[in-house]
RNA sequence: GCCCCGUUCGUCUAGUGGCCUAGGACGCCAGGUUCUCAACCUGGUAACACGGGUUCGAAUCCCGUACGGGGUACCA
């Protein structure tokens, strides 16, 4: 049999869209599960997206998700001589007809400046092809129009681009979205009407939104780029993306392309359209953050802490954020949490959240005898972990209150917020007596 | 309007005629652990859209209805 060729064909409009990005995902994931070629084909001959820049930014998107193409990028917008060449047999054949701009037929054989072109539409035929998701798909040509293939001002029209491409790179199986669907029946008279191959079609689901819509720039957040700044991983991304519309027979979810690619199926995928869950994508992300090795997380996150932040630069001290990181690693949900994390230790006064404070500082009177005798006793201990932390306990003890509550307006005065790492490590390993008595004291002064 | 596609817990899915009193995951709820939790552990909640067939037997096959979506451009 021959090896599949699949292609991914995005027209570039600056940004990947998550749905093109699982589109290219399940394209890839064919080619590598059935040792074909992926091909990448950018569909630019809509003039306004023939911009380079459009285009480099898609490469660098696909390229972040891990997603290589094995021949590409294949610009439509240069083999503008060959659609020609098949409009104008068209024409000569009678396959297609010249029109004027009131979509009037034209006599003549021949490409003319100003005038379209639209393909004739066969009447009362039946089309029908079997998609590998949905089955087979019925059409009849009375219900489709003379359609335009070539435009009044010398490009050609997406359909046509499509059909001789496809043809003439020997794409054998064209994966793409569910929205697509309609316009087989028009690309397959175009085959034939050149008298090449019809490929197999996979429609996929379509991802959509809360309200069931398809996933639209306007409305949602769909490009790639904005999740990977959000400081999502790319291997959580593409992990998530493969479980939209597929799921793994054994049930396990979380696991890498490259087990993905073993069990994947394209026959396994689903009809109906999936919901992009921004909460189980962060969920599957903070479990990559989770196992991340120390290393791998240190140069992950450092351009959330290194570029711009809400502390002075000259304040950031590389050995205590190390320090910070064991602690904060497994309570990530995506990279930019990372900053609230620890921005306490670099500001010269924390940034005091505001539910937090009226949670913990209800009753002024306690929270300040407790805050003494927390203070009084930090004045002159042993600076540990331990010891810390058996002085707030006992400070607590003379207030009436156990640990647990005891340590929230402590932390709050501390870090500002009352979620966050672990605080008496955190004062023992990153902060000074100094740091920490000011702190308690001038939340005092603000009860 | 016309054409096409779809419909299993709130969400993503498993399920391809008996293993289904429908499984898993996220969420949610409860409990536990912990110095906090948006971390971790345990448990719980919750679905085959509806109506007809076919069959000994249907979430699974067929038909219809309802609802949802996509397409219908000299965009892709």
């Amino acid at each position: 049999m021959m090896k599949p060729r699949v292609r991914f064909a995005p027209s570039p409009t600056g940004f990947l869209h998550v749905g093109s990005a699982r589109t290219a995902l399940f394209n890839w994931l064919y080619a590598r599960a059935t040792g074909g070629s992926y091909i990448l084909r950018i569909e630019d001959t809509d003039q306004e997206r023939n911009r380079p820049e459009l285009t480099e930014q898609l490469l660098e998107e696909l390229d972040w998700l891990g997603l290589d193409w094995d021949e590409g990028p294949i610009y439509q917008s240069e083999k503008l001589e060959r659609h020609r060449e098949v409009v104008q047999t068209f024409l000569e054949n009678g396959f297609a007809y010249l029109c004027d701009d009131e979509n009037r037929e034209v006599e003549g054989t021949g490409l003319t400046e100003g005038l379209a072109v639209r393909f004739r539409m066969p009447q009362n035929k039946t089309i029908s092809f079997n998609d590998l998701v949905r089955g087979e798909v019925v059409f009849n040509t009375d219900d489709l129009e003379d359609f335009v293939i070539w435009r009044s001002n010398g490009s050609p029209m997406f359909l046509l681009a499509n059909a001789v491409d496809d043809a003439d790179m020997g794409i054998t199986h064209a994966i793409r979205g569910e929205d697509l669907l309609s316009g087989v029946p028009k690309v397959l008279l175009l085959l034939d009407a050149m008298g090449a191959q019809h490929p197999i079609y996979a429609h996929l689901p379509l991802l959509v939104n809360e309200q069931r819509k398809k996933l639209s720039k306007r409305r949602d957040d769909v490009a790639v780029g904005d999740y990977r700044e959000k400081g999502f991983l790319p291997e959580a991304m593409v992990n998530y993306l493969a479980l939209l519309g597929w799921g793994p027979p054994d049930g396990v979810e979380i696991r890498s392309l490259a087990e993905i690619v073993e069990i994947f199926s394209i026959e396994d995928v689903n009809k109906a359209a999936a919901f992009f869950d921004i909460q189980k994508f962060e969920h599957i992300n903070s479990s990559y953050l989770r196992n991340l090795s120390k290393e791998d997380f240190m140069e992950r996150v450092e351009p959330w802490i290194g570029g711009e932040t809400s502390w002075p630069k000259e304040n950031f001290d590389p050995e205590k954020f190390s320090i910070m990181a064991d602690l904060i690693q497994e309570k990530l949900r995506t990279l930019s949490d990372t900053p609230r994390f620890v921005d306490f230790l670099f500001l010269d006064t924390p940034e005091i959240d505001e539910n937090s404070w009226k949670k913990t500082m209800k009753d002024p009177q306690t929270v300040d005898t407790l805050l003494g005798y927390v203070a009084g006793s930090f004045e002159d201990c042993a600076w540990e972990t331990d010891v810390l932390k058996h002085l707030v306990t006992k400070a607590g003890e003379k207030v009436d209150l156990k640990l647990g509550k005891a340590q929230a307006p402590l932390r709050v005065a501390v870090t500002g917020r009352t979620v966050g790492p672990p605080l008496f490590e955190t004062m023992a390993c990153c902060m000074t007596r100094e740091e920490v008595l000011k702190r308690i004291s001038d939340t005092r002064k603000s009860l």
